[in-house]
DNA sequence: CGGTATCCCACGGGATACTG
DNA sequence: CAGTATCCCGTGGGATACCG
């Protein structure tokens, strides 16, 4: 017992597998797909207008890890056109509402987060 | 009225000045930090060992970030060897909680996620 | 409609060296 | 001790084109 990792199963040490998962779900588009599907089930063109900005590409690859690490269910439909579905799981959805805490209160403090820059950057003038 | 941002003030608009304040609390290291200084103040040393895995330079940054947010206060004290004290602001606290919550919901859960990663891979092969 | 494939760039991030 | 400076690399991420 000589070279054990110093805190495993715990986030602070780098070797912890929560690490990733945290990642997905705290990453730039992770967080706002995460919020738009409280808002209930939703099309993979429906996600890409209601989460602005976000690329083809970018939306694809965040559904496939929120997916692959149960956060996401995919449901689809054997028609013609193409019909897909993205739904939270119970374990997305107790994150999903966790992030929502988080991106919420950044909007509501938003103000003084403005005021707080402001000062800074004139500071360090 | 043509050209205005679809849906100002709200972070999923792309305009939204919200995206880079929670870009910067969500970040890989940002989020560790802010559940570190949960345990009190902290030095800058102190957050370097806490935090297992972040480098000099990415723990500097994160801080400069987090404190030009208003999330972070740092204090130095006019001593030789230098001391530096960071900690959180009421506004910090409040986000760095709901963070926390983030990634202690993610470790309870590490044994389903893994499970589901599992079952992602292999349903691929 | 719901993606993949490709190309490409910016930047997050690591390693090392140096400083007040 | 608490950083900054420099160099460098991998990859997150955007644009465009194409496909079942």
């Amino acid at each position: 017992m000589a070279a054990t990792a110093p805190r495993p199963g715990n986030v602070f040490d780098r070797n912890c597998p929560s690490r990733p998962v945290l990642e997905h779900a705290t990453s730039r588009w992770g967080v706002l797909v995460l919020g738009a599907l409280l808002g209930g089930t939703r099309r993979f063109t429906e996600l890409r207008r209601e989460v602005d900005g976000v690329s083809e590409k970018m939306l694809s690859s965040t559904l496939q890890s929120l997916e692959r690490d149960g956060m996401v269910e995919r449901e689809v439909l054997p028609v013609i056109p193409p019909h897909v579905n993205y739904r939270l799981t119970d374990l997305g959805r107790r994150m999903a509402r966790h992030v929502r805490r988080l991106y919420q209160l950044v909007e509501e403090t938003l103000p003084d987060v403005l005021a707080a820059q402001d000062a800074y950057d004139r500071r360090r003038r």
